[in-house]
DNA sequence: CCTCATTTGTAGTGATCACTACAGATGTGA
DNA sequence: TCACATCTGTAGTGATCACTACAAATGAGG
């Protein structure tokens, strides 16, 4: 049995590069022209190697999510609800900031709104943001269960305020705003959701 | 002096109509086709009012512009900081889930990432957006000056946070979330922005 | 070395993109 | 009534879109 002509090019590698634009330009701002560019192949390689254009998308964005999770996993494992909430706001702050990476998230920068050809592709990026919540919210569940949150706290809300926050620091990453604005208004937001317990806000006059 | 042939449309009306077609999918994913026969107009027709597909969008855009800004004003007159920011919030909540229109706000799902003819479209949304921030932060430091905020509390990043969770929601409804899931997030989001005078969190048990 | 499965680069494919030339239609002013 | 300025519908324009036919190249079995 013959093998064939071995690929000459490294898939994870090129999947970088496509996620790259992906990342930058949105699932139909980025061309084929671009992507072949960017990846350094030409498009018989990357039509055998993911199909079309969505295929590629999906490759790029499984290895996204990879990482997104692996990510999201350790932050999890943190001992109060605060502290994961902390953590994955912080460090969205800074993960969103990266000079490393595009502005904000792919999974909101690929396409919220997309023509008839890519109407696949926002419900998949909110598929994958739904499954980061769904984790959330079942870190909250542990944590009410273990009396780590007031009894009156919903696990389900909390959890969606906090993607909510998310979203919406990826939307504000993209246009712009600097790492310091988003730490500064996370520490806002951690401040109410979890107020620190000896503090009067309106005490003094 | 003739005067020409006069124009047998709607300015106004074709332009809500183009506003719903860039609403739900995008300025990149609307077509110049899927424009012209939602607005019931030939090509010739749209290019000679508009000039091109970027002069639509921002024809669209400052209708959309100027509903939103005259909402705005409406909640800025609202008597304190609270009121503002829960008639912002949820009524955000409302409208972004306001079965008479696409889910969602224009100024999000008219494109974070696009490519590189539409370049503009990003920044352009992000600076009306921004415009919003500005009016709130404003209010916020009028409340400040009259004593309707905690002396700690800086106006903008509470506007940048309000704004945030504002963009958020957004991302959320565009994705499908309901209208009671995204009050309900508003309501926690409150409570923790300005909590409760006489309420204790944590003191029964 | 030969066969064969697969990849690669070249050079396209039809479809659709935003956009427009053109001629007929339409109403205004002289 | 007639010239003129503008709009309207038909029917396209070249450019770019995602995608592919094809033959040369490549390496693993036999």
């Amino acid at each position: 049995m013959a093998m064939g002509r071995p690929r000459a090019f490294d898939r994870e590698a090129a999947l970088d590069r496509a996620m790259d634009v992906f990342w930058r330009k949105g699932y139909e701002g980025a061309t084929l022209a671009e992507l072949t560019r960017e990846m350094g192949i030409n498009p018989p390689s990357l039509y055998a190697a993911f199909g079309n254009k969505e295929g590629l998308f999906t490759a790029a964005l499984d290895r996204y999510s990879a990482r997104i999770e692996s990510y999201l996993r350790e932050i999890l494992a943190a001992p109060t609800a605060r502290e994961v909430v902390s953590r994955m706001l912080h460090g969205k702050a800074d993960y969103l900031t990266d000079p490393a990476n595009p502005p904000g998230c792919l999974y909101v920068q690929g396409g919220l709104a997309c023509g008839e050809d890519a109407k696949n592709v926002p419900a998949e990026l909110a598929r994958r943001r739904a499954r980061a919540e769904v984790a959330l919210r079942e870190r909250f569940e542990q944590a009410s269960a273990e009396g780590d949150l007031p009894p009156d706290a919903v696990p389900a809300v909390l959890a969606s305020l906090v993607m909510t926050l998310i979203q919406g620091m990826d939307v504000r990453a993209s246009a712009g705003a600097t790492r310091e604005d988003l730490h500064s208004l996370v520490d806002l937001a951690l401040a109410g959701l979890f107020p620190p317990p000896a503090a009067a806000p309106t005490s003094d006059g």
